[in-house]
DNA sequence: TATGAATGAGTCTTCATTCAT
DNA sequence: AATGAATGAAGACTCATTCAT
């Protein structure tokens, strides 16, 4: 008796169970992006996600932590996509900036597209350490990923030699400034149309970036 | 005798008390800006700003009161630095704009450049009127004073043609983003040399900026 | 065997759970009592009733709510009593009126009696909605069953026609004020012989309603 | 110059230093009766009394002193005013407990009537020193008059022997009644006609102690 | 006499966290 | 795994009272 479970076919409530932290996670982002870490209430987090506040503590051992894995859950997929999409396009890497900065104008309309971001602003400065590690892990390395497309670039003749540095600046920069303006301040702009939107930025900046004759 | 006391001499305790609110704005600040509005405590702001808790509540009806006054305070001589500072330029908007760029670059140094716009973002999930505010006072107008400048040095021909709103954003992302990268995530990069970052930012947007021929 | 579990066994703290508002309540009455409702502190009223000070707040979400719900809590059965025993006693309203007096002499003597009621009075200032809600339910209630009785007695001829109004404070106020004198203002008097008190009074009461020859 | 005053005429300033305690006395009671001792705040009564919060204290030493004063104040005129009339009717005691029962009627018109005993019962709790005052001082005084006046009544014949304690009670119980159900609890009724309403309650209980034949 | 300024002590209320079941 | 009940610690806010002027 008390044969091994053939196969395991993962009962349903199983499968739920998995699937809790997640679910909490995500409760969790919304309730600390409405009202602020310290304003979010553990209570609110646990009934979004439908259990009860000491179900919580069966997950996530204090607040904090359930911070810190929020953001860290949030941080894998991003430096991920950005280093598999940088890597891909360095073949034709103009371009591919091209498309990159195409995809967030597009993505410029999602709300809580800042969510994260904001988030880390938020408690920078109360926990600075899980601030340095969404530098590092997130904007440290799409900086990079970005420098290297731009490196790349200008080896193939693309754009024009300049300080590496400020071009990634002037990519990111009013693309960071219009999302948060957009999402985070409450203003709306351009981005009725978010394709012309990127492609008049791409026009300043890639005139500044020809080859010179 | 009895001659006319020469220009009022108010006694000490009374100057005192007439600086008192400025006092508690500057402790309110730094201590939302070192734990965010939520975390930080009154009596905190009180003892740095040598009072006790409950004499805050002399000048300040709430703590939320406070933050709103703190934001107010901060923006009303920033929305007029901008102001003037634009339309003293108009003659030649090109070299204001270029010296905008420079006083910028150079307080890109200064820790606490950021303090206000961080607290808003902060905060700006839970008083959304308040980031509409900022938004509305500080960026909005400094927004419209660029483009005053842009549209200037396009009818003058120092600047080619081209979207206003995209170069208000090329101009302001960079900087804002390089700020928000040093004093908020705690990147240390380029700002050892301010003169020369700037120089290399706005060589890439004037580049694309060139009248054409 | 498993027999059918009798009577549903409700664990221990179960029981003490769903007894707890009525404990608060009764701390509450008694705190309210002793030291009067602004004087009174929450946490006394938790000690007294076994809990800690947060755990009220799991069962009135503020003190003002256990001020009402108290009030609440006690009108209720008393505006019950006095309907039923009016009722009951329809049929020889005279006897039935003089057996009110008699139990109510006999109630004089216990302490507490006036708990609410005195309670009631202080508050009436702050609010008067209780106070009303106090009068319309307990007050004007019982003054509504005794009039009942005093019109039968009157439509049997068992006493003489009078203004019915008149005798109803004839017969509230004088045992009122005794209770008043003695529970509130802390003096001793007659109470000694509640029996001889009652029989007095209602002899003065009486003598005046005699059926006229 | 400065020659003394003649007959010095207490300068006005003077006299309205005099008349403070006065005057704070007043508005403390309003304040009182309105929130109750504990909610008053000593910056309200100061206010209403046209001073500054700190100017009480250089006449009152503590807020309990202030009430203190305050129902000490109330008292002394009341009981010196029932004495005199009682004194003064003893030729005739009747006719004088009528008269006192008609001038009460007329009184119970006043809002205010109850204010001070309203405020002794709220907190005779807190304070049953001050209870304790005001019933010796008071009701004790009052109680004591009237029995005089009924012993009188007794010995002319003018009404039937009885138990005198509860002759009292019955004289003061529904006066007392309706003005508590009037002031304090809101209820509004036969106080319309207050010349009636004494008539009646007098009828009843005049014709309970008329002399036997 | 009078007051604006200041504060210490206290109270309500909240909330992250624990625990018995 | 899950939760209803409970609490300790903390924080905003109030107010009687004091003091320098």
């Amino acid at each position: 008796m008390n044969e091994p479970q053939p196969a395991a076919p993962t009962p349903r409530w199983r499968r739920r169970a998995e699937a809790r932290p997640e679910e909490i996670l995500d409760a969790a982002l919304e309730e600390f992006s409405a009202r602020g870490f310290d304003a979010a209430r553990m209570e609110d987090i646990a009934k979004r996600a439908g259990l009860s506040k000491a179900a919580i503590y069966l997950y996530f051992p204090s607040k904090v932590a359930l911070l810190e894995a929020l953001i860290e859950a949030r941080v894998g997929p991003l430096a991920r996509g950005v280093q598999t999409l940088s890597a891909s396009g360095m073949s034709d890497p103009l371009t591919a900036l091209r498309m990159m900065a195409t995809m967030a104008a597009h993505r410029l309309g999602e709300p809580g597209l800042l969510a994260v971001p904001r988030l880390v602003i938020g408690i920078s400065g109360r926990f600075p350490e899980i601030a340095k590690y969404y530098r590092e892990q997130v904007v440290e390395k799409a900086r990079r990923a970005l420098e290297s497309l731009i490196a790349a670039a200008m080896a193939k003749g693309q754009i024009r030699r300049a300080d590496k540095n400020a071009i990634v600046r002037a990519f990111i920069g009013p693309l960071f400034f219009e999302a948060m303006w957009t999402h985070v301040l409450g203003g709306e702009t351009a981005l009725n149309d978010p394709q012309k939107l990127i492609e008049q930025q791409f026009d300043v900046l890639l005139a500044g970036l020809e080859p010179r004759a």
